[in-house]
DNA sequence: TAATTTGGCTAAATCGATTTAGTTTTCGTT
DNA sequence: AACGAAAACTAAATCGATTTAGCCAAATTA
């Protein structure tokens, strides 16, 4: 029941490896192999089942065939979904995927990417969790192929596909805005991360455009956490005295802040969206059939997994040269109307 | 900027790669490596930076140290977060995962093992999707450990862990019934998988234990999908005239079913829990800032996924012999009740 | 007829590690 | 002084593929 090599095929048909290496290619008309032999080996491979040895082949070539995917947290199902695209697309080519959840921990993802280099991984598909800039520095020194998604480093140099966060926020403020709300709070995650700035970004950006000048005690950025003890604490401080809200809108940053959120809010009996109105990243399942349905900003999920690998894989190809270099890209979102707003 | 080989180490200190092989692996002291040059050999290997290459030896040992983890959706986050248990676990042994989402297609599958078996994976972890026991049973007689979960096939020995669904929708039919709904309804996959299997029969068990007749046309029994036509139709079918409601609760066997299913009960302006009481599998977020938060039955997942890896592990252990062979765990769910079936 | 080309195939090196089976040198013992 | 043993190390095979260089016979050309 061992597995079938090619050296089997060969000694069984009296011929050499090379040889049936060749037909197993399809390179049997260019090495000028016979019709016959071809016929021949391709059946006895067939009737031994043989299956390549990726390893060996692996180590010959230099090349794997496989593309290692760190994202931040796979409990997430934003990047869940993103890792079915992105597998996918990689497999429709071939291409294997070794995957791995950062969890957001620098440290945790500094070794997934040693141990990533050490499988010869052929490129990286990788959202960098906080503080792994020197990690991804490194990385692009060794000039394997590598594409960011859902976040960067402007100071480094490499392909990326994001959303405009920018855009995103700024729709998703207006929005609230136009309904009447005033005060505005924002609940993100730490800003060292760009998506996460440049949504805070463009959330103050919309209040000051409508000529409210964002206040910071507003604005609660949050360690990343599977629990919900920040979340908890930044909305009570946020909401104040019942019966005098402080706020009357809040804008999440991320669906897991937004869920969490939503929950503390129901459990303090506020309505939405008649206390408190709610605009979230992230088109989730939860938001659909949530006590009022949540308006989200979503974002192009299939486009960001296709994307990525396509510019991996051209960059990986034979033809690499043309193929322009650190290609930085930058998707629509699309904000969705549902109910947690009010009208 | 190539990367550092065992060769590369032998030949700057003049010493055989041999050497270097057998400090590298700390068993210089085993053959008798002196003090004096082991300390050269790891100093020079950390100046180097040094990353043996996995390809290589996988080649050599027939070891790879990767796991094939074959999951039914990834974007399912009950699966997302049991495949974040399983990867932790695994890395904290050393293993690596290559992952792949079979989207509850038997063919994809197919490819995907084929795809594994070719990678030397050392073993597996599959959740294995409707009309897959003749991949199974062929991977079994490959004779490499596999682990299924969630699911399994009762005519295959293999090692599996499950949660007892038998008696998880037994508890949860029983609740139902406890708060006084008659009319219960059961919205489920395609019973070709046993764990949907079992799950209906609990229900059924738990109706007739109550002196109820269980009647078929209050169980729909759908396809595997990710849009929600299916869903739709089959809620319609069990409401029937809006005035006179057909059924007063519905148990649906998975979180996709239950979400897509609530979102269609508020479509019809039905109150959960007045006019319908629900209860689901799997205490995804959604569930919780629900409408009236849903009544669900959790599954362990973090034992599920540890003890998964944990007799994989074991089985591929040198010490084999006395592990116990093909293991069939069952572990319990547990009902976390909540607003959604009143009270 | 000799030289060249073409067709059809193979030997052997290679990738980077592991591991078996040595080899050489030094030391201790009688 | 001679012998065996221990200490310290190495050569070479191996895993399973790919690939370069080249062999031999038959066919074609000069």
């Amino acid at each position: 029941m061992k597995k079938t090599s090619l050296n089997d095929i060969a000694q069984r048909l009296g011929v050499s490896k090379t040889l049936v290496s060749f037909v197993l290619n399809g390179r049997g008309k260019e090495f000028r192999i016979s019709e016959e032999i071809c016929k021949k080996v391709t059946d006895t491979a067939k009737e031994m089942n043989y299956q390549p040895n990726r390893i060996a082949q692996g180590l010959r070539t230099g090349k794997t065939k496989t593309i290692g995917l760190v994202i931040a947290d796979i409990a997430n199902p934003f990047f869940g979904k993103l890792g079915r695209e992105i597998e996918q697309e990689a497999s429709k080519h071939g291409y294997r995927i070794i995957f791995c959840s950062s969890d957001e921990n620098a440290d945790k993802f500094k070794q997934q990417i040693a141990m990533l280099q050490q499988s010869q991984v052929d490129g990286y598909i990788i959202s960098p969790p906080i503080n792994s800039e020197e990690t991804i520095k490194a990385l692009v020194k060794s000039h394997i192929p590598l594409v960011l998604i859902d976040r960067f480093f402007p100071e480094i140099d490499t392909n990326h596909i994001i959303v405009d966060n920018l855009d995103a926020a700024y729709k998703a403020t207006s929005h609230l805005l136009k309904l009447g709300r005033k005060r505005i709070a924002n609940i993100t995650l730490n800003v060292d991360l760009i998506n996460m700035k440049e949504r805070t970004e463009g959330y103050k950006n919309a209040l000051t455009d409508n000529g409210i000048y964002p206040d910071e005690a507003m604005i609660k950025v949050l360690p990343f956490s599977h629990d919900n003890t920040d979340v908890n604490k930044a909305i009570n401080e946020l909401v104040g005295d019942k019966d005098n809200l402080k706020v009357d809108a809040i804008l999440f940053s991320t669906s897991k802040l937004g869920v969490m959120g939503i929950e503390c809010i129901s459990s303090l009996g506020l309505k939405i969206p008649d206390d408190v109105a709610v605009v979230s990243f992230d088109n989730v399942d939860a938001y659909k059939i949530c006590v009022s349905p949540v308006t989200v900003i979503a974002q192009p999920l299939p486009d960001i997994g296709q994307k990525a690998v396509e510019i991996l894989l051209n960059e990986l190809s034979e033809a690499r040269k043309n193929s322009a270099k650190n290609q930085k890209i930058k998707l629509l979102t699309e904000l969705i109307v549902r109910k947690s707003c009010g009208s």
